[in-house]
DNA sequence: CGGGTCGTTGACCGTGATCAAGTAACGTGG
DNA sequence: CCACGTTACTTGATCACGGTCAACGACCCG
């Protein structure tokens, strides 16, 4: 809720909405699975806490780390078409979630019309989100989406820890954030230390410090898409 | 309007909401540009007719094309939350659109909650839509990818031409096919040879014809993704 | 101390990019 | 009707990016 009146002022009602919607909570530990996909999806989430992500599985047992969740974010919009998961949903960090029935939904339509249309654009912004991944991933060397990859972290931690410099702790291993980008972790250890040795980032123990930013949205062509939405068209708050 | 409706019983309301953003309609000749990336983006457009695609360009001229619009499509629901496009559109085939203005959702949201509830899965549909690419993308080999667009047009075609069997006419250049899965004109070449040599397509005169959907459907793990949708928890069309 | 995971590094290999040449189809204008 | 230019597709030769396999060290935890 804080995330999303950060975006449009809030009427009374969407505020009772998404109070109804937070009211439960529940915990998962550090490298466990929420669900699988194939399941019957019947609660979406809002993450209160811990870093997750969602990945499908290929043939050959390759992975790919389709989204990664933070605090604030809300997940499952994507399965709403769906009457089954079509991702796994990983902790990979311990993390603190509100699941919501998908019914909890009908009552935002039936009642906010401005609430309704924040979530919706909410919905559209990730989909420019998944196109930027699928720009990275299909025409960039491997160095270019780690830098990507890396921004787009920094960037989305920045709207809610608006405090934060630079630096922020990366609780993925290699192997997660070639998933992410379709590499290896081989590669991915490589492309670090390409961004090291250039002077872009540095590393210790866990954390990831972007000292030249500028440079790096350069190597791929990054747009920040966190910043404000347009707002202009929603209906007014009065009803 | 008649592929919505294909989805939910629309209420009265709905469709009157519907027949009021149809009103308008542009033709635009083969080859030519509807808008270009970061421009003010003041409308969203339905297909009526034609094959268009949006994509975005690389710092060294490469492109990547991140959406193939059909008729019955609406196009720019993933820019709602900017002010700028973020992609590209051009008409691949001669097409016509149906253009209307984005605070024509404003109506939308106010009026019909069961509308917008459709809108929203719709758009929650497309994301899964783009997680598929990012899967093909990211982790398979070049005649995988291949094999899933070639299902994933012909399902998408099936919507709407129920009595399409398993040839289509195919009007985009190879170079077009690798900008959408990230491949080059060149392995796109070699890679239609490879399906076509393995018997799982036939081509001829800019049409593919699908011999062998259940092998090729394995070779890349693909599930349709344009059958029904989870209607269940809509708001009553009641209001 | 032992086992596990994670990151790093080296050697080698293969997929797909790159470069280039050649062919076919098509539209244009003389 | 042919000459011409353009675009699309194919094919071959070569190359390089990133994958694969393997070994090793660091670290953590039991």
């Amino acid at each position: 809720m804080q995330r999303l009146s950060h975006y449009v002022a809030l009427s009374d009602a969407s505020k009772r909405c998404l109070i109804a919607l937070e009211k439960d909570e529940r915990s998962y530990p550090r490298n466990t699975e929420v669900y699988a996909a194939g399941e019957p999806n019947k609660n979406l989430f809002v993450v209160k806490s811990g870093w997750l992500y969602s990945y499908t599985n290929h043939i050959d047992g390759r992975r790919q780390i389709v989204k990664l969740h933070h605090p604030g974010d809300v997940i499952g919009f994507s399965d709403l078409a769906f009457t089954e998961t079509t991702t796994f949903l990983w902790a990979a960090d311990a993390a603190c979630l509100c699941p919501f029935p998908k019914d909890g939904l009908e009552a935002v339509f039936s009642t906010s019309a401005q609430l309704s249309a924040l979530l919706f654009t909410l919905a559209a912004r990730d989909q420019v989100l998944l196109i930027d991944v699928i720009r990275a991933i299909g025409r960039m060397q491997a160095r270019d989406r780690l830098a990507y990859l890396l921004l787009d972290i920094a960037h989305k931690l920045r709207i809610t820890n608006t405090s934060m410099t630079s630096t922020f702790r990366l609780p993925l291993t290699q192997t997660e954030i070639g998933d992410a980008i379709g590499l290896t972790n081989v590669y991915v250890s490589r492309s670090f230390f390409n961004l090291e040795k250039a002077g872009y980032i540095r590393r210790s123990g866990g954390e990831v410090n972007i000292l030249d930013e500028a440079a790096m949205i350069d190597l791929c062509d990054f747009s920040d898409r966190y910043g404000a939405v347009d707002t202009s068209w929603f209906p007014l708050p009065a009803n």
